[in-house]
DNA sequence: TGCCAGGCGGGGT
DNA sequence: ACCCCGCATGGC
């Protein structure tokens, strides 16, 4: 219990239906989220986590966006449409990876999913979350950070956690360690004091891909995989793919390509979406640990398992309550 | 018990 | 340009 926290209320503003033909929100609500931010339902999307904006949507579409400003409304549904992905237009995609011995049946099946985009912040933090660390440690780490340094927003008085705004951070770094984020801690506080001191967030507004990369990698303990994993998370940049031992190593099996020609060939081959493609995987392989994930595809199980028994990309929010 | 895992930087060559 | 190591933590 902390003394004296007065949690902020905001209203609703406006509320109305998603129309959009093709796109399955159920999906592209629960991927990589948690069972605080979505219950199979319904789910709570954050348009804004510095002056907190929020839409309440549900699979069928409905949408209500609360936040403190009603002059906004219009804004705001446009920057939910953006988060959501809902006029991202992947037919090139599909186009190419039709008959891809990876990604293939994923395509196919999850026409409908959308990547769900968070924060330039937010992002980073997931990024350095799964730095050396299985995906089931990485989640564990963020859920950890989301219920330690519980922020919180009263939503037409319903309590709603928010991931801690980067000042936060700086207030009480403890809790990272308390989160079980070991050496990730002091990254996370050189990237939260990037935001809070060095306005970061202005700083790479222009989606330059390189750009964007140089001045996230300047941040230590930041390098290429994390910088390249936030920028497709919070920014849609996808033409610089992250690529991690665990996605390289299913590259050179499934395409039989040599170490050194990773990059080049995963580029090549998804063209101005290899980012998009990289996450496709995770999802796509439910984020098995390496020799699962490696014999996933030597049997040609290459969509999401229903009833894994554990955590998986599209399942966890069941798991992290 | 070590050893390793969806990285990274700092040290070597 | 490489190669190698240590690093918090957790799982096996």
């Amino acid at each position: 219990m902390i003394e004296g926290l007065v949690l902020k209320n905001i209203d609703k503003l406006c509320s109305g239906t998603l129309q959009y033909t093709g796109i399955d929100l159920g999906k592209t609500l629960a991927t990589y989220n948690f069972g605080f931010w979505y219950n199979g339902l319904e789910g709570y999307v954050i348009i804004d986590n510095y002056s907190p904006v929020i839409a309440r949507v549900s699979i069928d579409g409905r949408y209500t966006i609360y936040g403190s400003n009603r002059d906004e409304c219009r804004e705001y549904v446009d920057k939910l449409v953006k988060i959501l992905g809902l006029e991202e237009d992947l037919s090139q995609l599909y186009r190419i990876g039709r008959n891809d011995p990876l990604l293939g049946p994923f395509i196919e099946k999850y026409r409908g999913w959308r990547l769900r985009t968070t924060d330039p912040w937010w992002g980073l933090v997931i990024g350095i979350c799964q730095q050396n660390a299985s995906f089931l440690q990485g989640w564990r780490m963020l859920y950890n950070i989301v219920k330690l340094y519980n922020r919180k927003i009263l939503l037409y008085n319903r309590e709603i956690l928010l991931p801690p705004h980067p000042r936060d951070i700086l207030e009480k770094p403890e809790l990272l360690i308390k989160a079980r984020t070991g050496y990730r801690a002091e990254t996370i506080a050189r990237v939260a004091r990037e935001f809070v001191e060095n306005n970061l967030a202005e700083k790479i507004l222009d989606h330059d891909p390189d750009h964007v990369e140089k001045l996230l990698r300047s941040i230590k303990g930041v390098g290429i995989y994390t910088a390249r994993l936030a920028m497709v998370l919070s920014m849609r940049i996808y033409e610089k793919p992250p690529i991690d031992r665990w996605l390289s190593r299913i590259i050179i099996e499934t395409y039989g390509v040599e170490k050194n020609m990773v990059e080049e060939y995963w580029i090549s081959r998804w063209s101005r979406w290899s980012g998009l493609a990289s996450v496709m995987v995770t999802i796509a392989l439910d984020a098995e640990p390496l020799r699962k994930a490696l014999e996933r595809i030597r049997e040609n199980k290459l969509l999401p398992i229903e009833d894994l028994g554990k955590p998986s990309p599209l399942t966890m929010w069941r798991y992290f309550k």
